[in-house]
DNA sequence: CGTGTATTTGAACCGCCTCAATCCCTGTGG
DNA sequence: CCACAGGGATTGAGGCGGTTCAAATACACG
């Protein structure tokens, strides 16, 4: 939507310490709020790598309905695909997303050389898989407000604020919308309603503690 | 439901012949309709893999609401997790349904010692996470009508039945509900209307012929 | 032929979407 | 400093779609 110059900064050390043996043939790079991420290049070439920030795989229906089918957090791959990565647009949700780039055919050959990286990028698969089915977990709900219950509960596990202190959701209402499949104002008369029923508590708009974890994923309780 | 005497019997050389050099560390089984599958052993220690008939990973709820979160079909694998299976119960849709099991440790060890065994499991993993990723943008959908066409097509594109002469459900309305989060009438509703539309024609319930797979995908039509 | 399950259809209610307006916060420029 | 603009978030009102409850039908199986 504001992506003109699209050549990334570059920056090496950054605070997040990634745990790969895959270090070796990265490559980091910086985005921009909003920019698109890879896209030009076909993505299938390359596996990804979330450091810091936030990034949102999505695609936008001939209806103008947009879908964010994942939301990446420091720490998620992407890019793990057997074909072409069709039809999705990446792009950096917040400024100063910072992304390692791995080239395929240079980490699979690591991967044939030793077994212990095979395992790693194996076992990243396996993550992410984990991760889709937690999502389809949430948004197969069938109300509102098990959606978005659920989903605050996920971030909350996902995102690195420990002690709960709360949370500070990366993403806009449109976001989480888009990627629930219900609309923006739901979401935000869900996210209302479940502050009035104690199950949350806010500290401006995107300051979420989870107060009551257990109801928000039964979606059982009385609100 | 109707789970009883839980001694799966076996069958060797199946009609699937599985392209896989996994094929000398699997046990195949043969499992009746409604049979859970690896539940009490726990799941984690092993990998799957359909070869016949059809699978649903599900979920029941504390307020009684089951969620498919997955539909396993001829071809497909499943088990790649990180840590235990959690909470998800496995069982056979339709009688005699084959399954390959692959002991993890074995599985790891052939993966360890021949490149070529790491990336095919690695690529398997690589289909199971694209087959998550398509299940997303179906359930995603903001309307029934939605849901149910891209789910009529999505299983038309998976199932063996080739040539456009129709394909035969291996679940039921239920199931697909629960696939979906939608209730079962509004399943059935869909169904006859994208027939009245003429986007898909029946031959008995669990006979759909796709007749308008890109109206059916995009939702757009006119309807 | 009876029983149970799967599917379809009907009717009424309620939740969610849509459209619209308002509020809030941040940044910008006079 | 205030005015203004713009995007995000909230709130309100009305209509539609989907859930729920209920019943009828179709079909397989013993």
């Amino acid at each position: 939507m504001m992506n003109e110059g699209n050549h990334p900064g570059r920056s090496r050390g950054t605070a997040w310490t990634a745990p790969t043996v895959l270090q070796s043939v990265a490559t980091i790079t910086q985005w921009r709020r909003e920019q698109e991420i890879c896209s030009q290049e076909g993505c299938a070439g390359h596996w990804y790598r979330v450091l810091e920030g936030a990034v949102r795989k999505c695609i936008v229906r001939p209806n103008g309905q947009r879908q964010i089918v994942d939301l990446l957090l420091p720490g998620d791959f992407f890019g793990f695909t057997t074909h072409d990565q069709h039809r999705f647009a990446v792009q950096a949700v917040i400024e100063g997303t910072v992304i390692a780039c791995y080239p395929r055919r240079r980490a699979e050959a690591l991967a044939d050389a030793d077994p212990q990286i095979a395992r790693e990028i194996r076992e990243r698969a396996f993550e992410t898989i984990s991760r889709l089915q937690e999502q389809l977990l949430v948004v197969g709900r069938m109300s509102a407000l098990e959606k978005v219950g659920s989903f605050l509960v996920k971030m909350a596990e996902r995102l690195p604020g420990r002690r709960n202190d709360g949370i500070t959701l990366p993403i806009s209402r449109y976001d989480i919308a888009d990627h629930l499949g219900i609309s923006v104002e739901t979401v935000s008369r869900s996210i209302t309603e479940l502050q009035h029923c104690g199950l949350i508590s806010l500290g401006g708009p995107r300051r979420v503690r989870i107060v009551d974890k257990d109801s928000l994923e039964d979606g059982s309780k009385d609100f």
